[in-house]
DNA sequence: CTTTACATTCCAGTCACTGGAGACTTTATA
DNA sequence: TATAAAGTCTCCAGTGACTGGAATGTAAAG
């Protein structure tokens, strides 16, 4: 199929999955008289799984992984599980961050008349 | 003072301060000598503040608008308390994207053996 | 006078795409 | 069959907020 209803399928952009191609993650055949390329469903399935697995928030060089054991008949699933386990860590710290600023923030907006005049305790608190 | 003066004191890599310069958002003056950046106090304060701001996830755009009432002898309050709210927002909304990405891969890391066979459930996951 | 430290500009790279130009191929319509 | 429209190709540039490095120039210390 040509690469429009492989983006279809895996639910990617055309130009995404074209990227994928560029840097060599699922590269398709060639239609020898157009130069256009050409997907199988196999493709399309690890299309679909970098798609998830971006959505999983994992980096392209970890799709990179993930998809070579994917297609490893001899993986161990504990290696899979270490990958999962570095990502939840670092979604953690990130949530403990975001957590903390939301906070601060917040605490600062309760501070904040929020009225006519110049007096604001957010700017004072961000020139400290 | 010169430009490694002022990131000491501001907390910003020399290269940071500079890049600041370059986008127009605190133009020191210059030694017309040497052709050094001249940094003073207030351009310091404006680092300082930028820095923080930053710190508060505010876009460099947002540091702007910022800036600017920090400036701005007759803003209001008000004006600064909705952007901090409209940044709570997006701050909260990335919380929950993480949230639930987090409660997924870790229910998926619980479902993985972790042994030296090759049936896992995550890669399963991300292949459906 | 030389070494060293600091400063300058400019270019390239990061990450994961996205947009657009210009050219070619295929498909649909008149 | 001619033409128009849609799809595809490659290549280049831009995103955000810096960071690294090269080549060059200036200032301070010994």
């Amino acid at each position: 199929m040509n690469i429009s209803e492989a983006a279809k399928l895996s639910g990617l952009s055309v130009k995404t999955v074209r990227y994928y191609a560029d840097i060599k993650m699922v590269e398709p055949a060639r239609n020898i008289q157009s130069g256009y390329r050409s997907y199988t469903n196999d493709d399309v399935a690890k299309l679909n799984f970098i798609g998830k697995a971006r959505r999983f928030n994992f980096s392209i060089e970890e799709c990179r992984e993930l998809l070579s054991l994917y297609q490893d008949e001899n993986r161990s699933s504990k290696e899979v599980k270490k990958l999962t386990l570095a990502k939840i860590a670092s979604i953690d710290e990130k949530l403990k961050e975001f957590h903390s600023l939301r906070d601060e923030l917040s605490h600062l907006v309760n501070c904040c008349n929020g009225d006519d005049r110049p007096s604001c305790p957010i700017l004072d608190e961000l020139s400290k």
